[in-house]
RNA sequence: GCCGACGUAGCUCAGUUGGCAGAGCAGCCGCCUCGUAAGUGGCAGGUCGCGAGUUCGAAUCUCGCCGUCGGCUCCA
């Protein structure tokens, strides 16, 4: 997201949104006197701009802001950039009153700095580096699109101010379109899905963000552990079943409970005996203790510890969104001991693992982001010389494998650096799904230990990996990419039976009957309803294929196949068994 | 948690200025036996999210909770 300290971009795109922003600014200072406006960047599809308003507004006063911005528009304003020396620039937004301005030039310019102001008419002057099109006259196509609240710089202990966003495009085709687009994506929403779809459900008397998988959803779900666990297991993993709590003493050593808190249950404390039990928010204490069971040799490293496990996180309220953000969810996680030597190597197959599930798995539109400390000392743990290996570790993984990575600086785990792999969901916001960290500290802090050649005592470097994510966002994200039609593997029902009328019934619970053989998931639609209905049915399910059966079919040991594009096709009941079997086991997408 | 919006039948939604709660789909019971996206008749279904308050009277107004959505913050 843009940020005020933004490189300013004369691309005509940002350009024109950046100046609707500001006609937003004078149009809401005209209409509300007094009030303090912030900073108001363009962004991916549009335009904020975020205010201190003197008194509190609701979606309701958006009407009215856009067409004083229409009618600032009208009156073709020029945009005019006026340069000042800086001590002039904080004396005229001194006498405006306007204490953001006052203090973003405080913090970010220097002394002798020339500050550059754009002056919309007379109507409104903003700190701004530009560049702006030439007059209010070139803003064609604007709409507002809703209010917010956002504190100042981002940060939660600051006043929140009030944020308008808006959408900017060159011609009224363009936003039009833009507007269509949303709808669109709207449609491929997981949480409308699921619901249509019988995925999941989420219902108030189990609790906010605690998802109920349905039988269908539940039916993706496995088929996709399944897969995970054995692939796992042929690479050298060794799965596990630890529980989901334990001890709050083992947080405590952690350093979860000291930093996370917030965010976890309530610990469950037993008057009687005096023991404190805690939900677990994370796996990696669990899999130490594994690691711990045994004294551990160089021969053993590296050693590959791997759970699907379920983790609880009391995630604030407003945090909750979907199967995006829950508070109870199951990750394909995995631990990995191994030696200072084998970092890398580890870090590349863990990589590979998450590279070759997302491929299988239709996650293709990723990204990496190889997040990295910032310089607030208090959130990060451990020496210099540890992270720059780290770092050094993941960077290097990607670059033997030809990746390109965008840095993240302040997004690294409290113990370590780590790559994450970014998606973006229906409506474009950005996920970390696929996660694979460096942590030199853990093993510190729990004096793990591997006997090593010579007969010494060292420490292992651990890799955290997630190499599909947690099931509950990898669910949310394939519903959307594949807009609820899932590949014949995943589909949660593989084929519908549909005899054209009740005399057909027969044979058609034989080809059912024939395709269970075949461990295909497959419906028998006996209902009392015409064939075009049941069609009609199964269509929307978006059941891969559809095998029609009446007179012709039965004498000829047939089925008549439509697929769910629409495609017919006639065959031989055994060759269709076999192709959507084959299509199965190869996992086709 | 904070800002904004929302919560009416299983789902999608109507419900005028406060005056007897509606539709379509789904469900159930019939009839129809049909060749590639909705055959047809009937029946049933609602503490209007929950709890207070205002009022002769509240789905409608006020307040507090719960939940959902969009942002902000957070995301081990």
């Amino acid at each position: 997201m843009a940020e005020y300290a933004e490189e300013p971009s004369s691309e005509p795109l940002y350009v024109l949104r950046h100046s609707t922003a500001h006609v937003l600014a004078a149009a809401v200072c005209q209409l509300h006197p007094g009030t303090k406006y912030a900073i108001g960047p363009p962004i991916e599809n549009g335009f904020y701009y975020d205010f201190e308003l003197p008194e509190p507004i609701g979606e309701s006063d958006l009407r009215p802001i856009e067409k004083k911005m229409a009618e600032i528009i009208r009156k073709r304003l020029p945009f005019v950039q006026v340069k000042l020396p800086r001590a002039q620039a904080i004396e005229l937004f001194k006498e405006l009153g306007q204490t953001y301005k006052l203090e973003i030039l405080e913090a970010e310019a220097k002394d002798d700095e020339v500050i550059s102001t754009y002056q919309t008419g007379d109507l409104f002057v903003d700190l701004c580096r530009g560049p702006h099109v030439r007059d209010s006259g070139d803003i064609h196509a604007f709409k507002l699109m809703r209010l917010a609240g956002a504190y100042w710089r981002g940060d939660e202990h600051n006043k929140m101010l009030t944020r308008i966003y808006g959408t900017a495009w060159p011609t009224r085709e363009e936003l039009d379109q833009y507007l269509h687009d949303l709808a669109e994506a709207e449609k491929r929403d997981h949480k409308r899905l699921g619901r249509e779809l019988k995925l999941f459900a989420f219902d108030e008397r189990t609790g906010a963000g605690l998802p109920l998988w349905l039988p269908a959803g539940a039916t993706v779900r496995r088929e996709i552990e399944r897969w995970i666990v054995d692939e796992e297991v042929q690479r050298g993993y060794q799965h596990v079943r630890t529980p989901d709590v334990a001890r709050l003493d083992l947080y405590k050593k952690s350093g979860h409970w000291d930093r996370y808190h917030d965010s976890m249950y309530p610990p469950m404390r037993f008057e009687e005996s005096g023991e404190v039990l805690e939900l677990r928010p994370m796996n990696c204490p669990h899999h130490i203790l594994v690691y711990q069971t045994e004294l551990r040799s160089y021969r053993d490293l590296p050693l590959r510890i791997a759970e699907i496990g379920n983790n609880w996180r009391f995630e604030k309220s407003g945090e909750l969104s979907g199967m995006n953000r829950v508070r109870a969810f199951a990750l394909n996680d995995a631990h990995i001991f191994c030696t200072p030597e084998q970092l890398e190597q580890e870090v590349r197959g863990s990589l590979e693992l998450a590279m070759y599930f997302s491929e299988v798995l239709g996650v293709d539109e990723y990204w990496y982001r190889l997040s990295v400390r910032d310089d607030t000392k208090a959130k990060w743990i451990g020496g210099e010389a540890e992270w720059s290996a780290a770092q050094a570790a993941l960077a290097g993984a990607l670059a033997s494998l030809d990746q390109v990575y965008r840095l993240g600086p302040g997004e690294a785990a409290f113990y370590g650096p780590k790559i994450d792999f970014q998606v973006r969901d229906a409506m474009h916001r950005e996920f970390t799904n696929s996660t694979v960290q460096v942590d030199f500290q853990l093993p510190e802090l729990f004096d793990l230990e591997y006997v090593a050649e010579d007969g010494g005592r060292r420490r292992p470097v651990m890799v955290h990996r997630g190499a599909a994510g947690a099931m509950e966002r990898l669910f949310a994200y394939l519903i959307e990419r594949y807009a609820g039609a899932f590949p014949t593997w995943l589909a949660p029902t593989q084929v519908v039976v549909i005899p054209i009328t009740d005399a057909h019934l027969p044979f058609a619970a034989e080809v059912a009957a024939r395709l269970k053989r075949s461990r295909i998931r497959v419906d028998l639609d006996d209902s009392q309803e015409r064939m075009n209905k049941k069609i009609r049915e199964a269509q929307a399910r978006k059941v891969p294929y559809m095998a029609i059966v009446g007179d012709r079919e039965r004498e000829a040991g047939e089925v008549s196949v439509r697929d769910r594009a629409g495609a017919q096709t006639a065959e031989p009941l055994e060759d269709f068994a076999q192709r959507v079997a084959l299509e199965i086991a190869e996992r086709r997408r």
